[in-house]
This record gives structure tokens, C-alpha cells and sequence, in this order.
DNA sequence: ATCGATCCAGTTTATGGATA
DNA sequence: TATCCATAAACTGGATCGAT
């Protein structure tokens, strides 16, 4: 067939691990990028544009505003027209192969007349019978919001805490409203249909602590998700009667934001501050390491009551100081497409604000609590100059959505760059794509090494519990098993048994690198692409993996496990047999070819390949020489994860079976 | 061995109030 | 009014305990 080319050219990408951080061009459409401008393009969607820096055929700043607005997911796929000049439309394909709705608010302009009143009813509803308590406590701020609710009820944001820490805070005003603070009790929590008995614990705050996350999980309670408690006995054992929000549209919109898979992966946040250093550098939990090293151009800020009242803000710590703003007195300069502003800037007690002219500003802007403002910085000389762009139009900005949502990314500021991190902890991630952990006793007495949530979360581990072989220089590998503990996230069955065969000890400093999600996931597509061409040999496959992550013949073994397509061909491996289809091809939307290293997922699946490759730092304690005595000092410490993305995969033993691989490579 | 739960230290923000 | 200071509050991650 006489191929044609086509009037409108189309390409697509199905969004994967790490799309957060941006999204590249497929390199066969360039061809028709000739000629254009190639540092920015324009993605339309819904009457909206959103502009993005290209870097490279990779659309870096703006795409995860896009993401975001678009509450893209894992498995979603995108194609975009490109209509010339750079500029694209966007459809988005959810996971169902249908096009994904969005609320009609979603499309909408700003247009805050409209909206505010729409928001404002539903909230009426809740006001009816609602009253809060708590002052700034963000869990409940919606509540708060110009909402007078009752002392006994009290109305929560789930935040990730709430989640993975097995207890949900109380807030202090609640809690003495209600006489809870200073008790130690049982107390039942129920709903028309059953109870829940969970225990309350006091430290200086109150918590609703066991039991709380049988609860969560009974309730199918995700971050976001907004409940409601109304204390409807408070005598020795108080009970809580548990209102569901979540089919309230006005308490609605933090779910979208929450079904984000980043944060599904990742999942961790931070909710709590108004503002938030939504840094370029870690857009998405699950890339925050990968980022790390873009920049910090832009914060969001929610304006709080104290923005108002004081006639200052506050800018986020990571930002002022990756913007080296902390520490500086002078003027900065807020601008829009129409008009600038001329701020003051100063720093106190480590902390940094924007001090004169912003009351005049939030005046001028008719700036409300809750409102979402953002600024970027373009320029900064002596006199830095912002963009400040208004997000009260933007729905998936929506406060509260928001403020969740860049809580994480806040997370990944600080986990990326907090000496928290940094300072040798049992585990710590550094700025590096590996994390280096220090034995610990309870490390070696538990049979436990937990990872650093910034790496698990950056690798997509979050929650899953799949295998991982570790891999030492000898080229001796042990399969150990990834899990939850509590609140943590670590290896587990197989640790102990790494631990014996290496002598690991107490304060030996282990360094396990990684390749970002990103250059594994381009390392599978081009083999999912060479998968596709019958008689590829494996030293082709080599040819891609080699230079890039030193895999072996032997690795690629290991990788066998990625099968390239519907017919269940096996990308190299012949030991997996069992294995299933994992990845399905893309085709091409007008041919029905591949199309230049782009494919789809096949039951949300996708295998990571993740190549471990360092050289083990030494310690001060010369604890290097220990390690080279038992066999892991200068190592590749290998490791090959292959979680599963979605429990649904489970369902599919053939599938779980494909992940099971444990070659060793000895 | 594993999981759940809790404690606690540390970080950052929000805010009340003092001062220039 | 603008800025600074101090600290309460909110939240997180690490460590460890206890039950099964």
C-alpha cells in the first residue's frame, strides 16, 4: 500500500512510570516537526493550551501541569495532532480504550463568576449541617473555609499519612471540643451498616490510631477522599458516625487529583503547607530523583488567611533557597501577560517572603483564602522577575485538589533535598539515582532494609510486593522480596539470607544505584520494538542495553521476562515459557505499525528493568576493605524489579509466574 | 518471620505578637 | 505599615516494640 502522507500528522504515547517528568516525541515524527520551531509547543485540549519547553524531542516544563490538569495515569494514552506550528491536540485515552471525560468545569476557562458560585452551593449543602472546628489544621480545611460546622462533626481530607501511617490525627480544637485530648480509649466508628472499634491515643495531639486503617481500607479510603465524623456519644467509649463525602461533588475534586498513578506509585505526601515548591525537579513522585537535577522554577501557593491578614507570604524554603532567594533583601518584580507588580523581598529566620506590595496585590487580584496562585521565576538578577499566573480557573488546581498534590511534590523537595535524607539514617536516598543505606542493627536483628521512600517511591515500588534479585560482583544473585512493613517499605524474605552470604554488618555502607524509570522504559520500548522484527538476535538486544546500563547476555536473561507482544513472543529469554504477554505493540494509528518505540500496556502491566551499577562509597570508618572482604565491595549490585502496576495482575497467575525469574547469574 | 502499631525527633509552615 | 521573631501546629520518616 502506497503510503500517503497525512494532512494532520498523529503520533501517540501511552503514559508510563515516570511520564511526569516529560514526555518525548517519538524520534519518527520529527520528520514532520521540520522547519518548526522545536524549543516550545503548545498542547490543546479542551479550548485550552499549555505551553511546553521542549528539550531535545522531550517536553519538559509545562508537561506536568498538563499531567496534572489532566490527572493523567498510568496506562492512559495520549495522541496528539499536531496542527502545525508546534502545536498539538491532545486526546486522552483512559485505560478503558475510551476517551477519558472530564467534568465540564474541567474545560472550562477561568472564569471564576461562574465558578465560585457553583462551589460555594455545593458547599452550602455541607454548610447546612456542618460546623468545624481546628484552625489551620489542613486535614480539615475545607471545613474551616467559611464554614461554621458543629464542634461535634469534624470533616477530614485523607491525606497520605492517613494512609500509610495507620492512625489519622485529630485536630487539637476537635479534639478539646469533644474532651478526646488527654483520653485513652476505645472508640467505635460506624455507619449505617457496621462498626469499626479503633483505639485513641494521646501525645501532645490526639489520634484515632488501631484500627483506623482497617477502616481506611473497609472504606476503600484514598488520599483525597473527604469524610466526615460526627460524634454522636461521647461517653467512655465515644462513637463516631462516619459521613461519606466522596459523593459530594464539591468535596470531589481531590480524588481526581488523587487517582494520579504517580502518587498511587509514589504515594506520599506531604499535606500541609499552603504552599508548595512545585519544582520542575520532581514533578511526580515517581521521578523526584530523576528531576532532581532541573530546576526549581515555579511554587504554588494557596493563599491562607495569614496571606490576607499579614501583608506578607512566605515562599517555600526549597525554593527560596534553590533560587538562592533566602538570605536576600531586594525587590522582585510579579508579572502577567497585562501588568507587573513590584514586591519586596527579605528573608527572616531562615524563612523568605514576598513583604511589600503584596496586600495591594492579593487586593488588586481580589485574591481569596484558598485561592491558587503561582509564580515562576524567568529572571534572577538583581531584581528577580516572576510570572504570576491566577490557577483559580484551572480545576484540577482547585485548592484543595492542589494543595494534596503539591504537598507531594513538596514531599519530594524535602525528600530529595532535606538533610533528613541526606544524614545517614537506615536508609537514606541521596541526590543520585541509588540510595545508600547504612546497616543498622535492626537491620541485621529484623532481617529488614528498608528503602528510602524517596526511592521507592521514584522506582514505582510503592505498594507492590513483586521480587528483586540483588546482584553482586561475582555475578551471585539472591532473590529477596519486596513488602510493606507498617508504614515502611522494604526488602524482606531473602534479606537475611544476603546479609549471611556477603557479611553484611552493622554501619557497612551498602550503595545500590539505579537507572532512572525513564531510560529503562526506553530500553524496553526499542526491545519491544526489535521484539516485533522476527530473527532479532539477542546480541541486538545487547546493543541497546549494553552501552547504556552494561547488561550482560546473562542480565538479558534475567530480562527474558518482557515478552514483546500479543502472540506472547518472548523478547530473549527461552526459560519463559510461562510467560504471558506483558506488553502489547503499539500500532500505529494509520497504519497499524509500530511507530517508533511507543507501545501500549497490556493489562496495565509492564515489567521495569532496573540495572544497578556503582562503585561502593567508603566509609569513614574504612568499612569499604570489610566489604570487599566479603564479596560486595566495588560490586554491581544488581537488582531487576519487576513489580506488578496493578493487583488486577495477580488475577493472572500465568502473568505473576512471568515475573518469577530467579536466574542466578553466577 | 512478619505485620501492625506506636513513639519520637526533626522539618516546615502558619500565625500571633513585637518592633522599627 | 512593614518587617522580624518566636513558637505552636502539622506532618513526616526512622526506629522499635509487641503480637501473632
Amino acid at each position: 500500500m502506497k503510503k500517503v502522507p497525512p494532512k494532520k500528522s498523529h503520533f501517540f504515547k501511552p503514559i508510563l512510570p515516570g511520564f511526569k517528568n516529560g514526555l518525548k516525541i517519538p524520534v519518527g515524527f520529527l520528520k514532520y516537526l521540520k522547519g518548526h520551531d522545536n524549543v516550545h509547543a503548545i498542547l490543546r485540549r479542551g479550548g485550552k493550551k499549555w505551553v511546553m519547553k521542549v528539550n531535545g524531542r522531550r517536553m519538559e516544563d509545562g508537561w506536568t501541569e498538563f499531567a496534572e490538569e489532566h490527572d493523567l495515569q498510568l496506562g492512559d494514552m495520549l495522541v496528539f495532532r499536531h496542527e502545525g506550528n508546534m502545536e498539538f491536540n491532545v486526546s486522552i485515552f483512559g485505560s478503558s480504550c475510551c476517551e477519558r471525560e472530564y467534568a465540564a468545569y474541567m474545560q472550562e476557562d477561568e472564569d471564576e463568576e461562574e465558578e465560585t458560585p457553583k462551589k460555594f452551593d455545593l458547599e452550602e449543602k455541607v454548610k447546612a449541617n456542618i460546623r468545624t472546628s481546628g484552625k489551620a489544621f489542613p486535614n480539615a480545611e475545607a471545613a474551616n473555609k467559611g464554614m461554621h460546622l458543629s464542634p461535634s462533626h469534624l470533616i477530614c481530607t485523607i491525606k497520605p499519612y492517613c494512609l500509610t501511617k495507620y492512625f489519622l490525627r485529630i485536630p487539637r480544637q476537635f479534639a478539646l471540643d469533644n474532651r478526646l485530648n488527654n483520653r485513652k480509649c476505645t472508640i467505635i466508628m460506624r455507619d449505617e451498616l457496621r462498626s469499626w472499634t479503633c483505639s485513641l491515643h494521646t501525645n501532645g495531639n490526639t489520634y484515632i490510631g488501631r484500627g483506623w486503617h482497617e477502616f481506611c481500607t473497609d472504606k476503600c479510603l484514598k488520599e483525597g477522599d473527604r469524610v466526615m465524623f460526627e460524634i454522636v456519644s461521647n461517653g467512655e467509649t465515644p462513637i463516631f458516625k462516619f459521613h461519606d463525602l466522596r459523593g459530594n461533588p464539591s468535596h470531589h475534586p481531590e480524588v481526581k487529583k488523587n487517582n494520579f498513578d504517580a502518587k498511587r506509585i509514589s504515594d506520599e505526601e506531604k499535606p500541609k503547607a499552603n504552599i508548595k515548591a512545585s519544582d520542575k525537579a520532581f514533578p511526580n513522585v515517581e521521578a523526584a530523583e530523576k528531576d532532581k537535577h532541573l530546576t526549581h522554577s515555579h511554587f504554588i501557593c494557596t493563599i491562607r488567611p495569614y496571606c490576607l491578614s499579614k501583608h506578607f507570604v512566605a515562599v517555600p524554603r526549597q525554593f527560596a533557597l534553590k533560587n538562592r532567594l533566602n538570605n536576600r533583601k531586594c525587590m522582585i518584580i510579579i508579572r502577567n501577560e497585562r501588568r507587573s507588580w513590584t514586591f519586596s523581598l527579605y528573608t527572616s529566620s531562615n524563612n523568605t517572603y514576598f513583604g511589600r506590595g503584596w496586600r495591594e496585590f492579593c487586593i488588586e487580584k481580589c485574591l481569596k483564602e484558598g485561592d491558587r496562585v503561582m509564580f515562576e521565576i524567568i529572571s534572577n538578577g538583581e531584581t528577580p522577575v516572576f510570572v504570576f499566573q491566577d490557577l483559580r480557573g484551572s480545576p484540577s488546581l482547585h485548592p484543595e485538589v492542589k494543595k494534596n498534590y503539591l504537598d507531594a511534590k513538596r514531599i519530594k523537595t524535602m525528600d530529595a533535598t532535606s538533610p533528613k535524607v541526606q544524614v545517614p539514617a537506615s536508609t537514606s536516598a541521596d541526590a543520585n539515582p541509588h540510595f545508600i543505606s547504612t546497616i543498622k542493627p535492626y537491620t541485621i536483628k529484623h532481617h529488614v532494609l528498608y528503602l528510602p521512600l524517596a526511592f521507592v517511591k521514584s522506582n514505582g515500588l510503592m505498594n507492590r510486593h513483586c521480587e528483586m534479585i540483588l546482584v553482586n560482583e561475582k555475578r551471585r544473585s539472591w532473590s529477596v522480596q519486596l513488602g510493606q512493613m507498617g508504614h515502611h517499605f522494604g526488602i524482606k524474605r531473602g534479606w537475611r539470607e544476603f546479609v549471611r552470604a556477603n557479611g553484611v554488618q552493622v554501619y557497612i555502607l551498602v550503595r545500590m544505584p539505579r537507572i532512572t524509570p525513564s531510560e529503562a522504559i526506553d530500553k524496553i520500548q526499542k526491545l519491544l520494538v526489535m521484539g516485533k522484527e522476527t530473527g532479532t538476535e539477542a546480541s541486538e538486544y545487547n546493543k541497546i542495553l549494553s552501552p547504556l546500563t552494561g547488561f550482560s547476555k546473562r542480565r538479558l536473561r534475567l530480562a527474558g521476562t518482557v515478552v514483546v507482544n500479543g502472540e506472547g513472543q518472548k523478547l530473549v529469554s527461552q526459560k519463559t515459557q510461562a510467560a504471558a504477554p506483558l506488553v502489547a505493540p503499539v500500532v500505529d494509528q494509520q497504519n497499524g505499525r509500530n511507530d517508533n518505540g511507543n507501545f501500549s500496556q497490556s493489562d496495565n502491566y509492564l515489567t521495569h528493568l532496573v540495572e544497578l551499577d556503582s562503585r561502593l562509597p567508603k566509609n569513614d570508618s574504612g568499612m569499604n576493605k570489610v566489604l570487599s572482604e566479603c564479596g560486595v565491595s566495588s560490586s554491581n549490585v544488581s537488582t531487576m524489579v519487576q513489580p506488578q502496576l496493578n493487583a488486577h495482575v495477580d488475577e493472572n497467575p500465568q502473568k505473576s509466574m512471568a515475573n518469577k525469574d530467579p536466574v542466578a547469574l553466577a
